[in-house]
DNA sequence: TATTGTTATACTCTATAACTATA
DNA sequence: TATAGTTATAGAGTATAACAATA
């Protein structure tokens, strides 16, 4: 049976997740993708470009288009790191502050809409399963 | 956190499985996606292609070429509806059923070391969340 | 008119290889 | 030589629009 088969659950239930949380962010102007990269550069230090693409698992291209975008929006910005002339140093601007503050609340309200059928401690359970599956 | 999130974790679980899955179908030539298909279409009765792209939640458009691709392997054969002369109906070659038995069984073996973290009833668990969230 | 399968096309996400500027 | 970022390019996976054959 298909249903059965973790691969089918994780690509759908992803996908559905995607679309309703990319609803609610959508008059940000920010995708969930895009919010999750302002959350790994909204933290305490500035990281160059490859440290923020090691944190999200994706490769240095791709954070370069990623960066792009944000830096067109300008949530963003790029700034040579004094210390190393070669990394950029990803900085949040004052409205990338204001869009993760705000995004990050909308999503997380769409994602606990997105798992109405399971109760608190049931969240918890499917977050712990996860986590434990993907560190091997 | 970035750990915390739904929509990272299914999605890091899913590339880990599909690289996992994906390495013990290689010696049969079939993806995992290959195999879904063939799953979809082994059962009882053949299929159209657009009965089968609806279970599988694909687009018919993708259907073509997921069906091309099998073909083009000799798994499966399209065969006019005598019923229907718009449809195509997809069998399976015998070919095609050996490789779904052998496919599912190393599967659902490289499914079950992929979970090696889980015990069988968190499995069980795993996937009954999964698929409640997913009925809505 | 409506539907099935098809083609052409495009968009997203991803990665590889080659370039540049720095180290 | 080695590394950070970039560019060009290509490959999956997906979908929309238009078409042919059939209903």
């Amino acid at each position: 049976m298909l249903h059965d088969r973790l691969g089918y659950l994780l690509k759908h239930v992803q996908l559905s997740l995607t679309e309703q949380t990319g609803a609610v962010l959508a008059p940000l102007d920010v995708t969930g993708r895009e919010l999750a990269v302002l959350t790994v550069l909204g933290g305490p230090e500035a990281l160059a470009q490859q440290q923020a693409a090691a944190k999200l698992g994706v490769d240095r291209t791709t954070m370069v288009d990623l960066v792009d975008a944000l830096q067109g929006k300008q949530l963003v910005e790029r700034r040579p790191d004094p210390a190393d002339r070669r990394r950029n140093l990803v900085h949040l601007t004052e409205r990338g502050r204001q869009v993760l503050v705000e995004g990050s609340r909308v999503h997380a309200r769409a994602e606990r809409e997105f798992l109405a059928a399971l109760d608190e401690d049931e969240i918890r359970q499917l977050k712990s399963l996860l986590q434990r599956v993907l560190k091997e």
